[in-house]
DNA sequence: CTGGATCCCAATAGATACTG
DNA sequence: CAGTATCTATTGGGATCCAG
């Protein structure tokens, strides 16, 4: 199931690479981990970007597969599982930096502030408001 | 059409960049212009991962649209076009060269060697006409 | 409760045939 | 040569269900 019938199986190391990690989630888990320490399940679901519970089960189960992340027991919590990346996944590490530091060129810059202007129009009050809160957590 | 409706838009760059370029077509398109100096729409089409016509419109549109690529008539061709990287798509090459990286080191070495061997089991004599023409090219 | 599986169906990607 | 049209396959969202 899942990502079978997509693999170029040229040789080109390029290739492989997208057959691996191409999808448009796969990354973006490896970025959860790597980034911002998450290691469950629930942590992955609560991402900005919304992933469906199928989709983030289909890949955490392929990436085990590749082993490019590791699926163990929570060993306090006994009914939960621990997900970390592997020797392999943790080799990803640059590719998702130069990404970063890609994007970090090329992204519209006025884009979080395009979002604060449109807040601020529809409820101003309630930006207001949460300005004042906000730096207080 | 194409990837509309696949915008993450958290304000991510993992994200931003994978909504730009993370699809199955569009880094090996890249990857065609880097690093084999191909320039036209029937040099594409000729890479081994076979892409469709429709798919490789759509993904140069886009890349234009993007400012990653730029479109231009042939010169000498005058009903031909060449498609070249701006600073922007050169811009990339780190983020592909680290995929080369990782794959170099993850990628099964004997892939070639297996499909060669099923090669040998299934069609021997075949196999041994290929070898005997090979090289001639 | 956490970590999924499953189903439905909307939307997208892609292969093939054909065209200006 | 450089695409478009059409039709099929796959992905993905969302709800719901299920097991430990």
């Amino acid at each position: 199931m899942s990502n079978s019938g997509k693999h170029h199986q040229s040789g080109c190391p390029v290739a492989f690479g997208i057959d691996t990690f191409g999808d448009r989630w796969t990354l973006l888990v490896i970025r959860d981990m790597l980034l911002h320490g998450k290691t469950t399940y629930g942590d992955f679901l609560g991402s900005d970007e919304q992933i469906a519970t199928n989709i983030l089960a289909d890949r955490l189960k392929h990436l085990e597969a590749e082993g490019i992340v590791e699926k163990d027991r929570d060993s306090d919590n006994r009914r939960s599982y621990i997900y970390t990346l592997t020797d392999k996944g943790f080799a990803l590490a640059p590719v998702i930096f130069e990404i970063i530091r890609w994007s970090g060129n090329y992204i519209p810059f006025n884009k979080a502030r395009k979002e604060l202007l449109r807040k601020i129009e529809i409820d101003p009050e309630g930006f207001m408001k949460e300005l004042k809160t906000a730096g207080k957590t």
